[in-house]
DNA sequence: CAAGATATTATCGACTCGATACTATCAGGT
DNA sequence: ACCTGATAGTATCGAGTCGATAATATCTTG
C-alpha cells in the first residue's frame, strides 16, 4: 500500500494516462448505477434531492446541476415519483415553483447507493494521497466548470449570500433576503456564489 | 496555482466530498460529449477503436471494455459506420469476427475530441499532484475493478503474454501465439494478464 | 461428424436525452 | 389596469442507449 515514488516519473510524460483512468472511474461509476430498478440519471436525482436546499431543490434547479435541460430533469423527477422515491409539493408563494422532498422510501434507498463503494474505496486511500487527491480534483473541477460554464455549486456556509444564523434555528441568505432552516446550512444551492477566496469544491 | 497544504486537513473528515467531486467531473465530462454530432457511447467507442490493439479491436472486444452487451456495442458500431468513422473488416483465418478500424475521418475527428479538455486541465497540475493523482487514481481503478468485477485492460509491453519482439517489426503475444504488429504494442488489449506486479492501470 | 462454445447481428420494449413548443405565473414599466 | 418579457414547469418528438433474448454463422473439441 506504500507508494514507491521512485517508479512513477517515468509515466508523467504521458498523463493522458490520467485522463483515461478519470474516464474510466467515470464509466465504472455509471455502469454500477443501473440497479434498484433506476438508472444513472435517476440516482444523481435522488441524490440532489437529498442534499440539495429548500430553495434549490426544484426541477429547474436539478437541471442546472445536472447539466441537462429542465424539460429532461422534468422527466426525471416523474419517473422517480411514479417509483414513489420523490415528491413534489407546490409552492405557495409562487405558483410556478414546485418543490422536490425525498420519500422515506427515498431514503431507505439511498442508503444502498451503488456509488458507496466508490465511497469505500475512498476511505482505503492513504491520508496523504485523500489530501492530493482532493487538491488534484478541486483544480479540475474548477478548470472544468469554467472551460465548460456550467453553474458552481456549494453549501450555504462558505458562500458569499450566507448571513449568519438567526435565533430560532434559521439562517439568513442575503440574495434570497429569506430565512432558511439551519439543516439546509450543509447543503446544495443553485444560488451559491464564492466566497472572497473560497470556492464550492475547493478546500 | 501553489497548494496550500494548511488549508487541506479540515475536509478530509467527510471525504465524501472526493466521491462527489469525482462523480461531478464524470458528469461533466459526459456532458461534453455530446458534440459532432455524436454522443458519449460513440465517442468511448471511437476512442477505443483507435486505442486497441488488432486481436482486440472487435465488437465483443468493445463490449467488454464498455462493461456493456455486445447487442448494445453493435448498434453503437452501426451508427459510427453510417458516419463514416469506423469500418468492420472481416477476419481471414476466422470468419466469425470482424475487426474494426478507424477511417480518416474519425481520425480526423478524434483530434477533435471534447475530452481533450481534461487532458489539458490535468496538463495545468503541479507535478507532484499529477504524481499523487496518478497513484490515487490507480488505487481506486483497481479497488472499482477488483470490486465490480470487470475486466482490466492494459498496453501489451505490461502483460504477462508479451515475449518481446520478433525481428520484422512484429512483437510476439503468448496468449494467442501470434505474432503482433510492434505498433500494437502500446495499445489496450482485452486479454490483458497483469504480470508479476503490474497492473494495467498501475504506474 | 456431433455437441458445445464463441462472435456477431437483429429485434423488442423501456427509457434517456436534447430540442422545441406550450402553458401558467410573476415582475416591471407605462 | 394593461402590456411585455422573463421565469418555471410540462408535454411531445425523434434519435439513440441499454439490457434481454433469440437467431445465425463459425470455430473447436471430442
Amino acid at each position: 500500500m506504500a507508494i514507491n515514488f521512485k517508479k512513477i516519473p517515468q509515466s508523467i510524460e504521458k498523463n493522458e494516462n490520467l485522463t483515461r483512468m478519470l474516464d474510466r472511474i467515470g464509466r465504472m461509476a455509471r455502469g454500477l448505477q443501473y440497479s434498484h430498478g433506476l438508472n444513472p440519471a435517476q440516482w444523481d436525482s435522488l441524490r440532489f434531492v437529498a442534499r440539495a436546499n429548500q430553495p434549490s431543490c426544484t426541477p429547474g434547479g436539478l437541471a442546472a446541476f445536472l447539466g441537462t435541460t429542465k424539460g429532461t430533469a422534468s422527466q426525471t423527477l416523474k419517473a422517480l415519483e411514479k417509483k414513489g422515491y420523490v415528491r413534489r409539493i407546490a409552492n405557495k408563494s409562487d405558483k410556478r415553483v414546485r418543490h422536490l422532498a425525498i420519500t422515506e422510501a427515498g431514503e431507505a434507498l439511498l442508503r444502498d447507493d451503488p456509488l458507496n463503494c466508490l465511497d469505500i474505496a475512498v476511505r482505503g486511500l492513504a491520508p496523504e494521497l485523500s489530501v492530493s487527491l482532493s487538491s488534484a480534483l478541486s483544480h479540475l473541477c474548477g478548470e472544468m466548470q469554467s472551460r465548460c460554464g456550467s453553474t458552481e455549486f456549494g453549501v450555504c456556509t462558505r458562500c458569499g449570500h450566507y448571513e449568519g444564523e438567526t435565533r430560532g434555528g434559521t439562517m439568513r441568505c442575503g440574495l434570497k433576503s429569506m430565512e432558511l432552516p439551519c439543516t439546509d446550512a450543509g447543503k446544495l444551492c443553485v444560488s451559491f456564489k464564492p466566497d472572497a477566496g473560497n470556492c464550492g469544491s475547493c478546500d
